[in-house]
Formats: C-alpha cells, structure tokens, sequence
DNA sequence: GATAACATAGAACATTGTTCGATGCGCGAC
DNA sequence: GTCGCGCATCGAACAATGTTCTATGTTATC
C-alpha cells in the first residue's frame, strides 16, 4: 500500500498525471495491472490518495514551523509551505483542489491555517471561515496557476526557464498599447519576474486585509 | 468551427468534462468522428477553444458593467462576474487555471482586471502586477474550489444542495474537538453557507489590502 | 471543364481504465 | 495432515477513448 502510493506520487513528479498509468505503475512495482485495484477501487481514489500522502508530507514540514507571537505571520509561514509544495509538483494544485476538506489531510491542513486565526481577537466565527477559506483559495490557485506544467523544452532544459519567459514577454511587447494598456505597461514586471515573490505579494495583500479586519 | 465550440460547451455544461468525447461531439454535430480533427488538432486544443469561446461571452458580460469612480469597486465588479461564470461551469475553473493569460481572450481578461488598478494611484508597476495577479488567482482558486462537481445526486435533484451541505457539516461535528480545534469551532458558520458570500468576503480582504497599499 | 483548396467520413490502431475468474499463500481448526 | 478461509496476486479479456490514414465528396476560381 504504502509501495504503491510512494511509486504513483514518483510518476506524477516524473512527468505528471498523464504518466500515472495503472500499467506503468504494475510495472514499477514488479507486479501485474490488477493487483492495484486490490489496494484502490478506481483511479479516482489513487489520485485522491496520492495526493493525501503528500499532502502528510507536507503537514509534516508545517509541524516543524516554529511558532511566533503574531498568528499572522505564522499563518503566513504555513501558506509558504504549503505553496512551495503545489509549486515543486504541479499537478497536486489540480487534485488538492477536488478534496480541499474532504480528504483527511486536506482537513488538517484546513484546521492548521484556521487554529492561526483562531488565534486572532475581533473576529466573529463568520469571519474566522471566510478568512481560512480566503486563505486557501488563494495559495491553492495561485500555486496551480503559476505552477503550470511548463512546456516540454523547459523539462529537458534545452530552454531555461528565463528564456521561456522572455519569449513570452516578447509576445506580449508586440501587442497593441490601445488594445492591452495593462499589459504593455506591466511587461517589464512580467519578464524575468520570480513566482515565490508574486505569490508572497499577493499573500501580503490578503494578509493586510485580514490585520486590518482584526482591527490592528 | 462556432457549431463544434458551441456543441462542446454544451456537452461541458450538461456533464462535466468527462462527457466531452469526440464521439458524443460528432454525433451531436451530425457527423463523423474524424471531421472534428479538420477544426481542432488534438483534444487539449479543443478544451482550449472552449474555455476561451465561454471566456469572451464573460468579457462581454463584462463590458456591460459601467464604471463608477472607485477603481476598487470596479475591480470587485468584474471579479464577481467571472466568478459566476466559473461556479456555473465547474469544468472552466480548471481549464482557465492552465491558460490564464495564454489565450487570447485570457490575456484579454488579464488586461480587463489590469486596467482598474492603473487607475489606482501610487503603486508601483510591480506592485500592479502582483495586485492583478493576486486578483486571477484568487478568483480562478476560490471558484474551482467551490465551484467543484457535486455528486450525482444533487446534480440529479433528489438530494438539495443544502442537505447535502448538511451531510458535511454533520461529519465535521462528529470530530474531535482536540484534534480539529477550528473546524470544530466553525462548523455552524459552514453548515449552510452561500458560496457567493463566502467568496466576497474574501476578495474584500484582498481589495483591502490593495487599497492600504494604494494609500487609501 | 480542370484544378486545387476546403471539408467530410469510415475504418483501423494503440492506449487506457476496469472486470472476471483463477491461482497461489499463510495459518489456525479439527 | 488437510481442510477451509481470508489475504494477495495476476493474465486475459472488454469497452471506451484519442488519434491517424486514406479515400471521397464539395465548392469556388480560372
């Protein structure tokens, strides 16, 4: 069980969810096609298992988080964490996503954001839900967002990925300044730009909203 | 090519993306199997051409909204729209995830939500575009997450969306309140809430905090 | 009327998820 | 010892899907 589970998440990392076949997983296991489906009932519940284990995983680096006075910042740090993970394996955005609570990890990581704003005074429990939710919205789409499987060059590394982005931004110079104002005007931002700052960024912002509701 | 994009959206909408095979396209459109390949070279293209196809009916959802003087406001207006659009096709969520700004009429939307925050004064364009990018992101995350396909029986109708909401929060009440401190503590504020306010209130933590950093 | 681009299909192929029935394997009961 | 029974495994087959190949019709242009 465990064997299988470690194998599926190891074909997922190696080239995402189309390279998780039962067939190519029989095989890293030495065993036959069938017997999978002894340990899950379908590919649903590999996917949903799969994505639980790391999700363990990923639990377990927010345990050793040190806490700090302010639930803020902390509730910061363990959004950090849980984004890296999304980022280094995108297709766990896609299925974290299908299960954010319904999976037991998925729970517990729900319960360890909310216990930071419990820790908040001046809220109601309304807010307290909406704030968690916010919170998990957030990291979870904008870690699939911008975790995207790049294309193929990029994986092989016959194109780095300042290239890829470069080639992007080129598209993006060439466009109409009447047509896409913003566009053109942020493109420099764009080119070369880092996804873990974007995403800090944009977690700050959240983050400030939710200080000031909590009135300071 | 509109009839085959019009065809597919609707076999997305009836159920799911699993229901968008070539076979059931083709036979809706009248047709042979093979044919659809004239228009599209593969299926990943032809999701593309979906997802963008409902995403410009949203832009013109969008243009129809008129300007206040709060940029702000305006942000959270066409925020809100294209989050309706997601929650009413679930299937979109994650098919805009891989596209953002890849499509045309993603780019399009970028630029849309891009042109609000120019209008705010004294940020930075980096700021603007993590601002911009915060917005997408939290607005694809929330609304693929809550946006999730149902089981069938809510979608058949013999179960109500409340009940089954209910069955969830029951299972939460059952947790342990040492080991689920938060989700224990929320579980009346879930039990029977509206997704659309939930998603509010977050973007209104998000918007808060842009227009702190904006200088008020 | 010839030509070429546009458009359409039928049949076949490889791959995938899934099911069925059969086969070992370990171990306590009698 | 061997019988029975739960645990675990597997090979072979099935249905469905994405995709390709090849051939055929349709239409507009000269």
């Amino acid at each position: 069980m465990e064997a299988v589970l470690t194998e599926a998440v190891a074909l997922l990392d190696e080239a995402g969810e189309p390279a998780l076949t039962f067939r190519a997983l029989a095989e890293r296991l030495g065993g036959g096609v069938a017997s999978i489906y002894w340990y899950v009932s379908n590919k649903d519940e590999l996917l949903d298992r799969a994505t639980d284990h790391v999700l363990a995983g990923v639990l377990a680096d927010v345990a050793r988080l040190s806490a700090t006075r302010d639930p803020i910042d902390d509730l910061r740090s363990v959004a950090l964490t849980l984004f890296d993970a999304i980022v280094d394996r995108p297709w766990l955005g896609a299925y974290f996503m299908r299960n954010t609570a319904l999976q037991p990890s998925g729970l517990k990581m729900y319960d360890r954001l909310g216990r930071e704003v419990l820790r908040l005074e001046g809220l109601t429990p309304l807010q307290q839900f909406h704030a968690v939710s916010a919170v998990i919205g957030f990291v979870v789409g904008t870690a699939a967002d911008l975790g995207q499987e790049p294309p193929r060059e990029v994986l092989e590394g016959t194109v780095g990925r300042d290239e890829y982005l470069e080639r992007y931004a080129d598209q993006w110079r060439e466009l109409d300044p009447e047509e896409f104002p913003f566009v053109t005007h942020v493109v420099e931002e764009f080119s070369g730009h880092d996804d873990a700052v974007q995403f800090r960024a944009g977690l700050d912002l959240l983050l400030a909203g939710l200080r000031l509701q909590a009135g300071g």
